[in-house]
DNA sequence: TATGAATGAGTTTTCATTCAT
DNA sequence: TATGAATGAAAACTCATTCAT
């Protein structure tokens, strides 16, 4: 699920996992300990869940405030720890939660019988470009999350983001017809420099957005700079 | 100066500066404000340096305790003030600090006069990872503020980043000799994408180092694997 | 309520309002931000009170210690802060804490049916008096806050002040009867005498009392004083 | 001399020994421990003086630094100390400083053989007025200094303010033609009176010129203010 | 399940004063 | 006489977490 997680973030993924199509399953009992919330009306959820995004995507980990979180969703200091034992667990259940949340969304979209990797690559751009959109305070959210560094929650973090990508990856990758790639290089080779070039180009887009003057993001001309990288790579790595 | 500043940091360079050679020339007197502290003898700037590098590197801009880096460098509150103001203007002394030294030694040892592209990658690759493991606590300390996320400095920060690169760029790309690169593809997108694949190799190098257990680089690895990138590059790239 | 004030503090009041009898009426909603605190058992509420006017009274505003009333209150740092906000909040408060009781006491006291001027203000020196003796850390706490100097809270204060001489001058001049005051003077002018005659008395009462050995007020002494005023005054501007 | 502290801050004063004529010497060695301030050329001196000035007059005596006042007058930290032991003599000696100089001037100007008192007042306030527009540092910093709270100087501040009014009210009553003021009421009543309302109305100058938009002080319009006050007081308290 | 008052160690920063040079 | 580096106690304020109700 490469193109997901770079568009948001850009971590750098093992790409010898990926290629093998491995993955280790997701723990799914990873929500038990959130099971008190789990239950809630999802209305309330809803709440809460907004409240906590939004004060942690606005100040990083650090920074944000549980007492503006709990005014903002209306509960009481209580109730939050009574759900989500401490800060840190909260901070790592919302980023799980908004992770599946986008995942899911993803893959009910993306197109996986096309077995052209550029087209798919393509599909997939555009794909993260409509949820953006649709999505952005989700997406600025994990964003911040990924980029987070604060020392009391990074090993956690670390883990989970290579859980993530691991998990994800083999799935993206299926049915893809290696067939058409020049068969005088290395393939696993060439797929890591064409996943780190629309890594990278993620990276650039999100790094030029925040400090463009009004954060507006173009998605038009990302397409088509996009179309340039698809037009060098194919040019030069498929025969 | 990417390779360097891409080892540290992997921070998005604007190609278009990089490919035109050009640079702003570093302002000399950003430590004018911070000339007191470097009157000191320096054998207790170096202790001062080193705590303060310590814990920024450890536990990040927000969560590093002045009062940890005091007791750590014996000195007094008051002096640590004294010298830098607030812990904002340290931080940043800090950086470029550090990377004047880093750079400095860089250019020292690189060989500008090497005309062919890849090999002069090479040669960068070999510097960065032998000072790597001269200096591991800086580069430990520009990783982390490369990162940094903390929204009290990042203004100040992201302007220093883009100077850093901005001033460096030109000056590694001189005389590369471009003629040997295929014609049929549009170079500025070729140079982009080998950058990119550099910068998240090493990416991927820190990441590794991070969670592997004792934290150990294997060097010899590492040259093997980017070897493997070097043969694709130069079969697809050059002509 | 000149006579009030002007024991207390002296401030330079607008007689134009006085005299024509005009008031603005308080915003009784001034303590919505302080309901917390307000919702507490008396008793706890009193200890607070008392030993943050006792810090601010003895110290001024710039000195006093937020650590030190705690300590005195026996309450932790962060409650102070819980309830108040900040040091100038609380300090704010407290000004009006204690105003809205002596004004409350004067006011049950001052019998505003007496048509004649001087009379009335004798009784008003008399019970002013007798509050002195019963409130005298009150007392003491308000004339320091009208003195009080400090830049940062200065412009809400002043506010306060002029606020709080508005609102009760009107009341205490009601019903008075002017016409046994002789008519070839201004009688604007002869009022603001009689004010200021009275102001700067007490602020001598008080002013001895602070340098005398002992610091007790003699009030004997006192009203023996007032009536010679009284006399010439009498004398002077009746007809 | 109470026209003179009363413009610039209105201090209740000792009228009995003011009406009797009497004062304490002043303690001529009392600037005998800033001999080493004294003996400096003046310039330096005058530099000095100005830079404490400001400081104490912009922020008061506890929120004035030491720190801002040596770089001002572009000495070290050690000498102000060396010159004036701590913060709370330096204070204090400037007080002193600036009251002789202003009490020089003032009896410079005054005219003493003027025996009628409404025409000696008058002539005060006006010298008060040009004096204010010439030195108004000066006087800033010791309306100020008047109104200063600071726990730590008040005791020995408030003592000379005793000392300064006690010493200057005798000359400034000296060959008044008593004989003029009606004969049935308390002479000395009289003149407090008289004197209150001068003051009064001085703090009210002040106060209202603090609070005006643009702090402007309108000189003429005091004239015309006070010319009321004198109208009614002849008419009244003369026979 | 839900509340929110209470905690207290923690934070950065200031500043008068000293003292070796 | 003159310097200014060095001190360290003190300041206001924060905030995740607990716990009695």
């Amino acid at each position: 699920m490469f193109i997901l997680t770079d568009l948001v973030n850009g971590i750098t993924i093992e790409l010898t996992d990926m290629v093998n199509g491995l993955g280790i399953l997701r723990a799914k009992g990873a929500f038990r300990m959130f099971a008190k919330f789990l239950r809630l009306d999802s209305e309330k959820q809803d709440r809460i869940v907004n409240a906590v995004m939004k004060e942690f995507a606005q100040k990083g980990y650090e920074r944000a405030s549980t007492n503006e979180m709990v005014k903002e969703a209306g509960i009481s200091k209580g109730l939050l720890f009574h759900y989500f034992q401490n800060k840190k667990q909260l901070y790592l259940f919302l980023v799980d939660y908004c992770y599946d949340m986008v995942v899911a969304e993803f893959y009910k979209k993306i197109d996986l019988t096309e077995p052209d990797f550029f087209k798919r690559i393509r599909e997939a751009v555009h794909i993260k470009m409509e949820m953006l959109t649709q999505y952005p305070d989700i997406f600025k959210f994990m964003e911040e999350a990924f980029l987070e560094d604060a020392a009391e929650i990074k090993p956690e973090l670390e883990k989970k983001k290579r859980e993530m990508t691991d998990i994800n990856m083999g799935k993206f990758f299926e049915g893809i017809d290696y067939s058409k790639f020049r068969a005088d290089v290395d393939l696993k080779i060439v797929l890591k420099i064409i996943t780190f070039t629309f890594e990278k180009m993620s990276e650039e887009v999100l790094y030029k957005a925040k400090f463009a003057p009004g954060h507006e993001i173009n998605y038009a001309e990302i397409r088509q700079e996009a179309e340039q990288y698809f037009d060098v790579l194919i040019k030069c790595f498929y025969h």
